[in-house]
DNA sequence: GCCAACGTTGGC
DNA sequence: GCCAACGTTGGC
């Protein structure tokens, strides 16, 4: 089983419309390298930090399940939809997605502001410099550390 | 809103 | 295949 760190903005998509929704499909990445963990990596079990980006204060917000493995994002054929790509076809996808499902949300959020100075982090692929990469690996240890400094909320 | 870091595009 | 121009991400 592989751990992932996903990010969404939550004015767009939050843990909060997950919890409410149960499950979604993680629809919209237009990036090849988060494409291909998607693709090819991400397996059905595998367990997601849930990052909340570009707001006030960055944070993980909690945990979701992966509940299904990667499939074509058929957002991208929807001319209307909020990331069309004309160039990919269901004949020869280009683009896609996974379903993940609400699992927990943090007592306590963890934000960047901390994580940059826990202990045990330190190597975190987030923490990088210019790190823009929207689904990204993150190891067990560092998995486990964030959850535990989460803390589980009723 | 600014801007650094990065990915993508397209001319050559 | 190089690289400048451009667009986007995301913390601050």
């Amino acid at each position: 089983m592989n751990y992932w760190l996903f990010k969404s903005e939550p004015d767009c998509f939050s843990l909060q419309d997950l919890k409410k929704k149960k499950t979604e499909h993680w629809d919209g990445v237009r990036n090849y390298q988060a494409r291909n963990f998607l693709r090819d990596e991400i397996e059905k079990g595998d367990m997601v930090i849930f990052y909340h980006s570009s707001c006030a204060e960055p944070s993980a917000a909690g945990v979701a399940k992966v509940v299904r493995s990667g499939y074509p994002d058929f957002t991208a054929w929807d001319p209307h939809s909020e990331h069309p790509d004309p160039k990919s076809t269901k004949e020869n996808p280009r683009w896609y997605m996974v379903d993940v499902q609400f699992e927990r949300e943090f007592k306590n959020p963890v934000t960047l502001r901390e994580m940059r100075t826990m202990a045990g982090l330190e190597g975190m692929q987030l923490l990088a410099q210019g790190n823009r990469l929207s689904v990204m690996p993150i190891s067990k240890q560092h998995f486990e550390i964030i959850v535990k400094a989460g803390g589980k909320k009723k």
